[in-house]
DNA sequence: TCTGGGGTCCTAGGACCC
DNA sequence: TCTGGGGTCCTAGGACCC
């Protein structure tokens, strides 16, 4: 009887590879993609290549500061839709290999496998993956999602490497806590107050201690997160999404609160669309308001039934957008709409 | 560094009801 | 007159991830 491995499947600094493939004479140069591609507009990184990496240009960074970084960066606008096309051939790729597949995102996606040589059937994946779309991935093997998505970055580029309870605390013992997934910048930082630095440190805390510093749900599952328990059920059942949202970041600030509420219409009526394209009603609509410099604000409210007419939206969303303050400049708008449950047939 | 756009989930206070 | 708990819903904010 073999035995039941997780694999987590991540391409290799995808957007940028994808730009590339379709691009060949970009092909060993710094590639930054990101907004629409000016350096000299707002915006952040969604990939870099390699070769921009070597520069320190990452994701998340301002096209401003990577173009500081990376003079000679060729910069490309983000092109959703040729990436979530890319994306679909290589999760068809991986549904073809008879494993059970949960896509994370565009770019990654957990196989549940059983064979008793995971090494061999990450090999054989990573294969299948470039011949269909020409696309290099790195695997992580684990006992559970949580190793397994964990080994992957050990193993890039284009590479394996297998993380389990054998070699959890040897591999991950003296890493910083935020070496682990769900664990970020802010944890990371409140733990280190708490004289917790390591994730051997926060595997060995006391569970009440945490959950009393932490919160009952957020604690203890922290310390979960440090000592590698998870689940390994890879499920297979197609993602539901609980809201949709459109949000705009104005390269200028805007001073005129008649063109904000004409634009919180307009995404308001984007947001519609997309859920009526989906069939899928809102129950609760939030504007989102990011003044200037830098400071966000929300406000929301319950529907008094449930809507996909656009009309009905925009209206929900134009009431809310009066409860702001219109003496400030306002960087960015965002509507979002939380949806119901689909109903069980 | 001057900070996108799309998501998910958790927390906490107040209202309201029993 | 002052005062209980508990449950649920609504709202705002925060942390994290890709």
């Amino acid at each position: 009887m073999a035995t039941m491995w997780v694999l987590h499947v991540d391409l290799d600094q995808f957007i940028a590879a994808v730009e590339v493939l379709r691009r060949p004479e970009l092909a060993g140069r710094p590639v930054v993609v990101g907004g629409r591609g000016d350096p000299t507009e707002r915006g952040v990184v969604s990939t870099a290549s390699y070769e921009a990496r070597e520069f320190g240009v990452g994701s998340g960074m301002p096209l401003r500061t990577a173009a500081r970084k990376c003079p000679d960066a060729v910069f490309l606008p983000v092109d959703a839709p040729a990436y979530e096309e890319s994306s679909t051939r290589v999760m068809e790729t991986l549904r073809s290999l008879c494993a059970v597949v949960q896509v994370l995102g565009w770019d990654e996606a957990f196989l549940g496998v059983e064979t008793d040589d995971p090494e061999a059937f990450a090999h054989h994946v990573q294969r299948s993956v470039l011949g269909a779309t020409g696309l290099h991935c790195s695997v992580g093997i684990g006992d559970n999602l949580l190793r397994a998505k964990l080994a992957t970055d050990f193993g890039k580029p284009r590479g394996l490497f297998r993380l389990t309870q054998d070699n959890w605390y040897a591999v991950m013992a003296d890493r910083p806590t935020h070496a682990l997934w769900g664990i970020g910048k802010k944890t990371s930082k409140r733990l280190v107050a708490l004289d917790i630095c390591t994730v051997g440190e926060l595997a060995e805390t006391d569970a009440h201690h945490l959950a009393a510093e932490l919160g009952p749900t957020m604690g203890p599952w922290y310390r979960r997160l440090a000592r590698g328990v998870g689940s390994s059920q890879v499920d297979a059942s197609p993602y539901v999404a609980r809201g949709r949202s459109r949000e705009t970041t104005f390269q200028q600030d805007l001073t005129d609160w008649t063109q904000v509420q004409v634009e919180v219409r307009r995404l308001a009526e984007q947001v519609a669309e997309d859920l009526r394209a989906e069939g899928r009603p809102a129950i609760r609509v939030t504007v989102k308001v990011r003044y200037a410099p830098f400071e966000t604000r929300t406000r929301s409210l319950t529907l008094e039934r449930p809507t996909t007419e656009p009309p009905q939206i925009a209206d929900a969303a134009a009431a809310l957008t009066t409860k702001f303050d219109f003496e400030r400049k306002v960087r960015l708008l965002g509507v979002h709409a939380e949806m119901a449950s689909p109903q069980p047939p």
